[in-house]
DNA sequence: GAGACACTAGACAGACCTGTCTGGTATCGT
DNA sequence: ACGATACCAGACAGGTCTGTCTAGTGTCTC
C-alpha cells in the first residue's frame, strides 16, 4: 500500500509487480510463465510464491494494479475540467491518450479475461469490479452532466468506451476514441435536450 | 469447400474442426490442448497433424471457419430486408440473436488475439480479414442508405458493434446489441439527414 | 487378390509449466 | 555480537504441452 521511500531500493514484491505488468500486459497471463517473470524482476522464485502465494494470486495483483491506475488516470484527467459535460466527454480524452501510447494492447481485463477458463476466478472479479466502477462512474457523470434517465446513458457510454478501445486495439487505430467521443457528445445532448 | 454429402460419415479432417470450433471458442485457443481435441473428435494425433499440420494452422482454420459462418449468417439475415435502412440496422440484429445464444463468449477473433502473442501470424491475418470484411460491409451499406460520408459512418458503426459484443460478453448483458443498434439508427438518421 | 489410402491407438521425445525445497548471503535492530 | 528477516540461486518433482513415429485396421479400386 504504502509507497516507499525514492531512496530505498525496490522490494522483491514490488519489482515483481513492475515485471508482471509489463510482461502479462504485453504478452498474456497465460504465455508468459513465472520463470520469464522472476528473471525480468531479478527476484529468486521463492520470493514469489512468499509474496504470492501462486501465480493466480499474481495475476490478481496484476489486475488490480491496472485497475487503481487506471482509476487514478481518469480521475487526474477530469480534474481539468470544471463543467459536468467536459468532464463525462473527458473520459474518452484520457482514453485516447492511453491508446495512442505506443504499447497499447487493448483492455487488461477483457485480455485476461479472454484467456482465464474459470468463472469465480480472480480474473473475473477484478475484471468484474473495473467494470462496475466504470460504469458507475459515467452513470455519476450523467447524472451531472444533467441526463434524463443517467443510467441509460451510461450503458450507452459503455459501449461506445468498449468499442473504441477493441478499435485502437485491432485496427491500430488510436482515433476511435475521439471518434467514440464525437459521438457520446451527440448521445448526451440529446440526454439533456430531453429534459 | 463441398459439404459432404449427409449419408457419408462425417471424415476426420471436418469432425477435427468441428471439435476445435467448439473447444476453442468456449475455454481459449491456448488453454485447450490437442489431445482434448482429438479425443472430443474422436480422432487419432496423427491424422490431424497429417490434416492440418500444426495446431496454429488448425487454429487458422477454426478462425477462418468462424468467418465464413459469421459471414453467412449476417448475409442471410440481411436478406429479410428490403430497404437499405433496415439492412444495415439488420447487422446489429443479427448480433443481438447471436450474443443471446448461451454459449456466447464474445468476439472469436478479438479472443484469439487477446492470447496470441505474434504480430503476423495466423490469428491476425484471419482477424484482420474478418474486420475488413465487416467494416466494408458497413461502408457498403451506408451508402445504399445514403450517408453523406459511408466510410466515416462505418467507423462509428464498427465502434457501436464492437461494443456491443463487448459488453455482452463481459456483462452477459445481451441487450447490449439491440442499445448499439438503436444508437446506430440515430447516427444513421443524422447522416442522411446532412444530405 | 493386391496395393493405395485414410485412419486408429498409443508410445515417445523434448520442451515448458507451476510449485517446493535446500542452502547460502546480506542487512537490519538490539 | 547475534538472531531475525528478507532475499538469492538453483535443483527438483510432477505434470502438460506439441509434435513424431511405429504398427496395425478397415475400405476402396483396379
Amino acid at each position: 500500500m504504502s509507497a516507499a521511500s525514492p531512496t530505498k531500493k525496490a522490494t522483491a514484491r514490488e519489482r515483481l509487480l513492475a515485471a508482471a505488468d509489463e510482461l502479462f500486459y504485453a504478452e498474456g497471463v497465460h504465455t508468459v510463465g513465472i520463470d520469464r517473470i522472476i528473471e525480468r524482476a531479478g527476484v529468486a522464485k521463492a520470493s514469489l510464491y512468499s509474496s504470492f502465494g501462486s501465480k493466480e494470486e499474481l495475476v490478481r495483483a496484476y489486475l488490480e494494479g491496472r485497475h487503481e491506475i487506471r482509476r487514478r488516470r481518469i480521475m487526474a484527467g477530469l480534474e481539468r475540467f470544471d463543467n459536468p459535460r467536459d468532464r463525462l466527454l473527458g473520459v474518452f480524452d484520457v482514453l485516447a491518450e492511453v491508446s495512442s501510447t505506443p504499447g497499447f494492447r487493448g483492455c487488461a481485463f477483457y485480455n485476461a479475461s479472454a484467456e482465464s477458463v474459470g468463472k469465480g476466478g480472480a480474473v473475473e472479479q477484478v475484471s468484474n469490479a473495473n467494470r462496475a466502477w466504470t460504469r458507475g462512474l459515467f452513470t455519476e457523470l450523467a447524472r451531472d452532466a444533467g441526463a434524463a434517465d443517467p443510467a441509460a446513458l451510461a450503458d450507452q457510454l459503455m459501449i461506445l468506451y468498449d468499442g473504441a478501445s477493441v478499435g485502437a486495439r485491432m485496427d491500430g487505430q488510436p482515433g476511435a476514441a475521439a471518434l467514440a467521443r464525437s459521438v457520446a457528445a451527440g448521445l448526451l445532448d440529446a440526454a439533456t435536450a430531453a429534459r
